[in-house]
Order: C-alpha cells, then structure tokens, then sequence
DNA sequence: ATTCCCGGTGAGACATTGTATCAATTAGAC
DNA sequence: GTCTAATTGATACAATGTCTCACCGGGAAT
C-alpha cells in the first residue's frame, strides 16, 4: 500500500516522519470529504462509519497530530465545549464568524503572506500556517 | 454603584444592554488582571478566590457572552480540551503559536483594517473585531 | 425611596468530550 | 521475511461545559 497515489497532505505526513496508519488516513479522508468545519464528534461518526475499528483514541490522536502539521486548526464556532476543525488546504484559511448566528463565512485572499515573510525575519520562527477570523455580524444579522 | 468609574469592557457591557452584575464584573477583573491567556479553569479559580459565592454557570455564561461582544475570544493552544481565552484590547489580537513547545509570541500590528473595511462594504458586514493566529516552529524550537 | 419585572444567578446533577494506560499490532527500514 | 519502534484499540477515568429551576437583584419607572 505503499505506492498507491497519496494525497498531498497524506505525503505531507510521510515526510515529517510519521507512519501512514489506517487510523490516520481515515481520519484525513473525513476531513477531506467532510466539508470546511466538523468537530470531533463529527469526525469520530464519519471514521467509524468506514471503518468501525478505529478507537476514539486514535481519532483524537490524529487531530493532534495534524494539527501540530497545521495541516488543520480547531477553531471556536458556536459550542464552547468543542471546537470544530478547519482544513488549512494551503497553510491557512480565513472567515468571518457572526457572533449573533455563529454563521461562518469564508474568504480569500488574505494577503498575509508579506507579513508572515516580515515576521519570520524579525522573531527567527518558521511559520508553516496561519489562520484570520472576523467577529461581528453577518448581513442578516446586521438590520 | 452606578456611578463608580467603569472600565471601558464594563461600558461596554450596559451599553449592550446587559446588566452589570457580580459575576461578570468579576470575571471580567479576571481576564484584565489575569494576564494574556487564561483558560476556563484559571477563570473560576480566580474568580472563586475574589467571590466564593459566583457560581460555575455564570462563569461560563459571562464567557459566551464577552465573546459575542468581541472582549475576549477562545482559541486552542495546547489541549483541544480547553481553549484559552484571550483579550481583544482594541478589537483585535495577533500571536504566533509554536506547534512543538506551545509557547505563544505576540505581535502588534497585523495591517489588516484595510481589509477589515473592505470585506465589510464588499458583503455588507458589521465587524467588532478579529484574531490572527500564526504557527510553526519559535526561535528555540527551530533547531 | 419604593416598586416591579425580567434578565440574571447559584447549586448541583448531568452530558459530553478528551486523556491515560497498557498489552497487542503493524508500518516500514533492512 | 524479520525486526523494532511507533502506533493502535479498549476501557476506565478525568476534565469540562450545560441544563434546570427556584430565587435574586439591577435598574428603569414612578
């Protein structure tokens, strides 16, 4: 199973040194297919439904993992209990969170990547990603 | 106690038309004195060491609402369990997280209200505030 | 100052979510 | 194929957030 086509981000992981597992891939391709924000709960449904093996604890492994790759983030949307993760495709991601309806809108083209350069100079780190939020209220919310 | 001097978040509060109560007051004297990142558990623990009698709820339920206000906003630093909250002084907040030892750099001037003013004409938004979160490896980690 | 009302509160049981432990398994280098 | 360290799954456990409901009190109106 080796030399099946990976996935960029299923390459990434290989490339930082760490096994390409059954759990691990499952859990990506949940992200993957999954849509832009799921939390954990949603994620842990979407594994066991492809392969009920896979424990909780792998699940929230991985999510750690991936997130110390920035290959996602958790993120703060509506339940504070849980945070719902973001797919940072190219190292980041940005939107706008309404405070009042905890919609979420996504946008491009946050024009960052000067900064991060600036950044990166000045305080000596290797960025890998970075991830923008607006707060306030959505059109719908804002009459 | 109406006339007491308020802090501007304290302002801000009854100018939303929320009360001021005991138990926001007191939370919000912990994020001020509390330094940048505190997560929920620092929060009771010093709002129970100022006010024994604030219960568990209301804690939580004065950090829902400080976020819907844009005075503080969660984000997840090392645990996923917990997110750690942290102040919006001027609206916004900017820091580096290092995703080997956690530790967390703060930056000023992220540049972004040019593009805070333009996402707010372009899809007709009202913004109060925003969180710019940067990761990678920091100075000591980057070996 | 007094009254009133509704938003807010505290207690604590409860639900949900993340973590620790440890023997068993497996990816991947050789 | 063999080996070994990394990873896993199960489960018990710990930590954290939420709900309910009777009661309270901030602050506007009077």
């Amino acid at each position: 199973m080796t030399d099946r086509a990976l996935s960029p981000r299923a390459q990434r992981l290989r490339d930082a040194g760490h096994k390409l597992t059954n759990a691990r891939l499952a859990v990506l391709d949940a992200l993957e297919t999954g849509g832009g924000h799921m939390t954990s709960t949603e994620i842990l449904n979407r594994v066991n439904a492809r392969d009920a093996s896979i424990g909780r604890a792998s699940v929230f492994r991985a999510l750690d993992l991936f997130t110390r790759l920035s290959i996602i983030r958790p993120t703060y949307i509506d339940s504070s209990m849980t945070p719902a993760y973001v797919m940072l495709p190219d190292g980041h991601h940005h939107h706008i969170i309404c405070t009042n309806c905890n919609r979420v809108i996504e946008f491009e083209d946050c024009g960052l990547n000067r900064l991060a350069a600036e950044l990166e100079r000045r305080l000596n780190v290797q960025l890998t990603g970075h991830l923008l939020e607006f707060y306030g209220l959505c059109d719908r919310c804002a009459s």
